[in-house]
DNA sequence: CAGTGGTCTAGACCACCTA
DNA sequence: AGGTGGTCTAGACCACTGA
């Protein structure tokens, strides 16, 4: 089951096999996760090992913990998590078919309000993508979006009907997207936006104002992400409230 | 500097101290905190719980790891974080005075959708509370919420235009919100919304479903929160996106 | 009482980065 | 080479829970 010569840290496997039991029915939501000190035996690794695997289905809170009790499965995500990753990763985690029409594709050079966004020089060059996404063939979202291609140098010349921005940018360039913030607002759909997303001239959309950044905090993107209110609301998981360090 | 008598985990103590020294402005955005072997000395303590401190600050994303660099301060957060927290406690981060004026306040029983959102049996005793929240005298937000008095009985006697209700919550019940779950869709504000919050008949608002429960993921409290769209968006903090387990 | 998670030790080896 | 974070060990004691 656990093969030490693997890349893959030990904890990471462990916490897959535990993964695989849950997603195979093995655990119902409420009922126990195998404890620390099972994990540990059944796997021949140390306790603090197996406590590192479940933390990770902790941290995505799939499972919490009880003190003296034991570690629990969550009910059941119907979505998963979002609001603050990519359009696709969202769409796949919710099992709908996305798909892109770009509006346009140009490179261009950072104005100071997109230079300050993406902490690079004005006038740097910039890639200005818009979209119009589609899940199963409906309009959900107009995205209008400024990559930095300090970052990301030749990143222009791709196809983004074709394939998703954050799989070229992880495989073309090894850049990994790890950080995220976001602002939302609501407004009043402009008209345009209400023919592209197939809405009433006086209905309301949200307006998500989203940065992505690497490992060590460098824009990769900044991004506005207009969603019709009522048809796709957005659903910001299920997160641990972390308690002030200042009060404890 | 650190008490090891305290009730207060020795991890937790080291991670105020460097918290303590990033206020005081003694690391800028950017620059490295101390390394784990430098704090583990410093302090006398082993390495993993140096580390275990440094993973305090990262977990808020006020610090952010580079394998083989070092951990570093990210840049200021202007506002903390939200979307998740309650009223008060985001005001409070932003610096700004809360305040409250009840609309509404009564024992009721809940109907079957509460029920079902709270996770009680239909007919049991629900608080509903009806509140108007000010930021500085200003209006920022209508809530509507459902308060599940089963876990909270007489809850329902306290006075919420003076004081929180997750500090009522956290000191008469020790209840403490360990969780929490949101979905934000917009809409265009209603009549009698639009008089409390001072907005015109055709602007939009932001409504934020919002479930908060115990550690053992037990419903507390489902609140509607509707802001106005333009004057007070929702920050979504800054988070660290998790990669997925099936795909490692 | 036994079982659970929470914290902690004093090491170890690895992979990565910079000089 | 020497520093950093990432992973791992084989224990330990504590606090909490439930029978």
């Amino acid at each position: 089951m656990i093969n030490r010569q693997s890349f893959i840290p030990i904890y990471i496997q462990i916490a897959q096999t535990v993964m695989q039991n849950i997603q195979q029915g093995g655990i119902a939501p409420g009922e126990p996760l195998p404890s620390e000190r099972e994990l540990a035996e059944r796997h021949h690794v140390s306790r603090v090992t197996a406590r590192q695997a479940i933390d990770e289905l902790v941290k995505r809170g799939m499972a919490y913990r009880l003190h003296g009790k034991g570690t629990f499965l969550t009910q059941p995500k119907i979505r998963q998590a979002s609001g603050l990753i990519s359009f696709s990763e969202e769409l796949r985690q919710r099992q709908l078919r996305p798909g892109s029409r770009v509006l346009q594709q140009r490179l261009m050079q950072a104005s100071a309000d997109v230079a300050a966004r993406l902490q690079v020089e004005a006038g740097a060059s910039v890639l200005r993508l818009d979209r119009i996404r589609y899940a199963n063939q409906q309009p959900v979202a107009v995205e209008y979006a400024h990559i930095n291609l300090t970052l990301l140098p030749g990143l222009d010349t791709e196809d983004f009907e074709a394939q998703s921005l954050f799989d070229v940018i992880r495989q073309r360039y090894g850049v990994y997207p790890t950080w995220a913030e976001a602002e939302i607002e609501a407004r009043i759909v402009q008209p345009q936006e209400a023919e592209w997303l197939h809405m009433g001239a006086t209905e309301a959309v949200l307006v998500a104002h989203r940065r992505t950044f690497t490992e060590a905090f460098e824009p990769i993107e900044s991004v506005d992400s207009v969603y019709p209110g009522d048809r796709f609301p957005l659903y910001m998981g299920r997160q641990r409230v972390l308690a002030n360090l200042e009060e404890t």
